[in-house]
RNA sequence: GCGAGUGUAGCUCAGUCGGUUAGAGCGCCAGUUUGUGGUACUGGAUGUCGUCGGUUCGAUUCCGAUCACUCGCCCCA
């Protein structure tokens, strides 16, 4: 055990780690764009007030999550926390808004200084969606559909549960917080320490908590749904029925919420019981007063962010490796090595995957490229070089042939067809 | 930020009721005749027993602090 460890909540992503993350994100890219979601990249660090003023004065992660510093000219600089105000910013900052809807698909790291457990770090990346300048519900299930759509594609269909709710508009929101407060202050003694403390900043959350004594509170306390007025009823009812549309099975949860501000009639959550205390491996919802609140004009918007970390750890199985082709010089005679270095480097410009072991045996070389899971062994001796040939072995098989050089692509790719078809075709 | 647990080879873990050479499995390396891997067999290397400090003749083992991870809370992705 050394003793240079990587900062606290940080870790390193390893190749292996590395695939199943890769494969995460490129699900996700691929079906953003089915979508008509174009990705794009903010920076990883924006102006402080970007965050602070956006994400809302009393929100956990605006009072103690951030990673914010002073830079050199002694400017005070954020790591984003979140990606949605950073697009918000963008999407400002460009003059985009004169061309809606703007739909924006991003991935990357973010970082909140938050006691690190088992899918929660400190830096950890996010892909998400972005969806702005519609209003209609049909927006809010195209971006939850998307969500679903990448969810199965990972495999994870029965093992994440989609959880909605709305928080209503501003009106039937402010209406229905005064009711609860009211109703809470009356079983102030019952509270936990915890939700005392957010009557005052987040009293919605509350609803979430669980603690025992709070949820007996809660069980009896009114419900934002007799609150909401016809507009945001109506709303509520178009996305259930789009969703239905779809076939996007949902529960409703009445006392899921969001913790940041802006957001505003849909909140959801794809959920899995798979991750302990971090469940939740997909949220989002509808922010229609955030690109106004940040200077920008009245644009609606909805979006999603899922974390990558967690999904990878749901895989049930990493995607396979991709199988090399191994050349394997017989010998160490330099000319030889010449000739393997040339010839590795004619194959893959050809489009093949080759690794050459530098040094030792034959034996050695070819426990290499079993290693490496090759399919295929190019071996290059004195008789093959005379021959202006190669011998081709053919790793699964153990069956081998010496093959021209003239024909070695032609070769090479007819035995690695032969592989997809074996790992497509053999159930 | 609060409460609790864990920390021994690359990995998963055993062990030392405080005593001098700390173990297993997997993995790794080398070999089982000089141009042929996967299996098998043989052999080998692992480590400041997380770090710092205390108690002790003596600590990896007890105590304290610290760091990291894990679980719950909190928060969320």
């Amino acid at each position: 055990m050394s003793s240079l460890q990587p900062v606290r909540g940080t870790h390193d992503i390893l190749p292996d780690e590395m695939r199943a993350f890769r494969h995460v994100v490129d699900t996700s890219r691929m079906a953003a764009a089915l979508y008509g979601f174009a990705e794009m990249a903010t920076p990883a660090f924006e102006f402080s007030g970007v965050f602070a003023r956006t994400l809302g004065d009393t929100s956990d992660i605006v009072t103690k999550e951030m990673y914010t510093f002073s830079d050199r000219k002694g400017e005070s600089i954020t790591l984003r926390p979140e990606n949605t105000a950073g697009i918000a910013r963008a999407f400002i900052s460009n003059g985009l808004s004169n061309d809606l809807p703007f739909k924006a698909f991003y991935a990357g790291p973010m970082f909140r200084y938050e006691r690190p457990q088992k899918g929660r770090q400190r830096q950890f990346h996010q892909v998400g969606v972005e969806l702005l300048g519609v209003a209609e519900p049909q927006a809010d299930v195209e971006v939850i559909a998307l969500g679903r759509h990448i969810l199965d594609a990972l495999g994870l269909k029965g093992a994440v549960t989609l959880e909605i709710n709305t928080l209503g508009d501003p009106e039937s929101r402010e209406a229905y917080r005064g009711a609860l407060v009211k109703f809470l202050s009356g079983r102030l003694a019952e509270l936990s320490a915890d939700s005392r403390d957010r009557l005052e900043r987040n009293p919605l959350r509350i609803l979430d908590s669980k603690d025992e004594g709070d949820r007996a509170v809660i069980a009896g306390a009114p419900l934002l749904g007799e609150y909401l007025n016809a507009a945001s009823k109506a709303f509520y009812e178009e996305l259930k029925n789009g969703l239905l549309d779809l076939g996007l099975d949902f529960i409703e949860n009445p006392h899921l919420v969001r913790g940041l501000d802006y957001y505003g009639h849909t909140a959801f959550e794809f959920t899995t019981d798979a991750l302990g205390a971090q469940g939740t491996v997909m949220a989002g919802g509808r922010y229609d007063g955030l690109v106004k609140l940040m200077g920008g004009p009245q644009t609606p918007g909805v979006g999603w962010a899922a974390g990558v970390e967690r999904l990878s750890m749901l895989l049930a199985e990493p995607p396979a490796e991709g199988r090399p082709v191994a050349m394997i010089p017989a010998g160490n005679d330099p000319v030889i090595k010449r000739e393997a270095m040339i010839l590795s480097e004619r194959l893959r410009r050809a489009g093949f995957a080759v690794d050459m072991a530098f040094s030792g045996n034959m034996g050695k070389r070819m426990k290499r490229a079993n290693k490496l899971s090759a399919k295929v062994a190019v071996i290059l001796g004195e008789d093959e070089r005379l021959a202006r040939a190669v011998t081709l072995r053919d790793l699964d098989s153990g069956e081998q042939a010496t093959v021209s050089l003239d024909r070695l692509e032609e070769t090479l790719a007819r035995m690695l067809v032969n592989l997809s078809e074996d790992a497509f075709g053999g159930i």
